[in-house]
DNA sequence: TTATAATGTAATCGA
DNA sequence: TCGATTACATTATT
C-alpha cells in the first residue's frame, strides 16, 4: 500500500476543476495562459471513472469523432474539448501498439473476401496475405486526392512502387478476381459525417504494421499488399 | 470516491481490465499469448556497477540522449535499448526530484553569477529571483531560429512579452550588468551534438516550475524571470 | 524501508 | 492527424 497521496491531491483538484467552477487558487494551475502564470506543461488531468468509462464507449463507437461529437462528449462530461481530443489521440495510439496488433483475423484470402464499402475501423479489413499478391487494382491516383488526401502524392506512389516492383508474378484471372473483390465505390453510408482524411491513414499503419507484432520477419510484402490492398478499397475509384 | 479507476486500471493486471467493456471484442487483446496467465511485469533490470557507471557518466553529459547515444550505449553496455531509454526517464525524475530541489544556490543575484557557457542541465543555474529583475538581454530573436529552434518565435516573443511587461522597473546599470552576465555565446562543446530541442524545452520548463514544487505561492514573476534567463543564456548572441 | 526499475498515460512537439 | 518523446504518478521489486 504505498502512496495515494498524489492520486488523491490529483483528483480533488481536477473535481474542483471541473465541478464547481475552479476554486481560486487552483485556478491558474489548470490554466495555460492566464496573464502572469506561465506552466510549460498542463497539469495532467485526471479523470474520473465515469469520464472514462464514458469516453471509452464514445471511442468504441467512433475512433475519430469530429467536432461534434467532441463538443458534445465536452458538455457531457465537463472536460474542455481539447482535453477529449488529446484523451482520443492518446487513446488511439494505445489502440494501435497494443489492441490491434493482437486482433487478428485469420481468414479468407484477400480474393475471397468481401469488403465493407469504407470500413475504415474495423480490424477485420485486416487480412493475412495470400500467398500469391493480386496486383493492385489500377487506380488513377490524383483522383484520389480531390477527395480527401491522407497521403501525400509520394507516399502513395512509393507504396504502389513498392507494391508492384517485387511482386509482379501474378495471373490475370487474380488480378479480376482481386479487382471485383476489393474494389468498392465509396458508399452513402459516409455521406453523413464520413471518416475524416486522416481516419484512412490510420488504416494504413494498422495494415504496414500489423504483421510485426510477433517476429522481426520480414513480411515487407505483405505488408505492402495489406497496406494498399485496404488503402484501395477505402478510396472511390476513377469514374 | 472519484477517481479510482484511473488507479484501479493500473494497479490490476491489463489482461483484466478491458473485459469489461465490449469483451468480444477487447478480450483477446489483453489475454493474448499468454492465454491463461496474466500478462507479467517485466523482470526487474539489475545493472551492474560497470553499467550504472557509464550511465551516469552519459548522463552527465547528456540528459536527454537522442537516439543515437542510446544506441551507442545499448552496444556498449549489452543492454538494450530500450532499457537505456528508461533508465534515463527514471534518472531524470530523481534528478528533479532531488538533486535539483537541493542543490539551488541561495545567493548572488543573478547579475553577479557567472554562468557556464551554454549548461543545459546543471541546476546550479536555476536561481531563486532577485528582488529586480534585470530585464532580458535584447537578442535578436531570428537569430536564435537559425540554430536550433526549440522554440517558436511565437512561443519566444510570448515569453518575452510576458517578461517585459509586468516588471519593467529596472536601471539600465543593472541591464547592462545582466547583459554581460547572462548571456553567452554557445561554446563549442556542444559542436559535435547540441543539445536536442527538447532538452532546452525542459529547461524552460524546469525554470518555470522550479517554485511551484513546495508551495502554491504565486511566484510567476520569478518563474518567468528564470524561464527567460536559462533560455536567454543558452542561445548565442546575434554577432 | 528505501531506491529504483517498470508501467500507464496525459501532455507536448515536429512533421 | 500521427509518432515519438516527455513528465508524472504509480506500482512493484530488490
Amino acid at each position: 500500500m504505498s502512496s495515494k497521496k498524489g492520486l488523491k491531491r490529483s483528483a480533488l483538484e481536477n473535481g474542483i476543476l471541473k465541478q464547481s467552477r475552479r476554486s481560486d487558487s487552483f485556478h491558474s494551475v489548470f490554466v495555460l495562459a492566464t496573464d502572469t502564470k506561465r506552466r510549460q506543461r498542463r497539469r495532467r488531468t485526471a479523470f474520473t471513472d465515469e469520464q472514462l468509462d464514458r469516453l471509452e464507449e464514445a471511442f468504441e463507437n467512433e475512433k475519430f469523432p469530429g467536432i461534434q461529437i467532441r463538443e458534445d462528449l465536452s458538455r457531457e462530461l465537463n472536460i474542455k474539448e481539447d482535453r477529449i481530443q488529446v484523451w482520443f489521440q492518446n487513446r488511439r495510439a494505445r489502440w494501435r501498439k497494443h489492441e490491434l496488433k493482437n486482433k487478428p483475423v485469420t481468414g479468407l484470402p484477400v480474393s475471397q473476401k468481401s469488403f465493407p464499402a469504407c470500413d475504415f475501423y474495423s480490424p477485420n479489413i485486416l487480412q493475412p496475405p495470400p500467398a500469391v499478391f493480386p496486383p493492385l487494382p489500377s487506380v488513377s491516383f490524383t483522383s484520389w486526392e480531390p477527395m480527401y488526401a491522407p497521403f501525400t502524392t509520394k507516399q502513395v506512389l512509393s507504396l504502389k512502387r513498392d507494391f508492384e516492383l517485387p511482386h509482379s508474378h501474378t495471373t490475370d484471372s487474380q488480378a479480376t478476381q482481386a479487382n471485383n473483390a476489393v474494389i468498392h465505390p465509396l458508399e452513402t453510408s459516409s455521406a453523413s459525417h464520413g471518416p475524416s482524411p486522416t481516419a484512412s491513414k490510420d488504416i494504413l499503419y494498422q495494415a504496414s504494421s500489423f504483421y510485426d507484432s510477433d517476429s522481426g520477419e520480414s513480411h515487407h510484402s505483405a505488408e505492402d499488399y495489406s497496406a494498399a490492398v485496404t488503402l484501395v478499397s477505402c478510396f472511390q475509384r476513377e469514374t
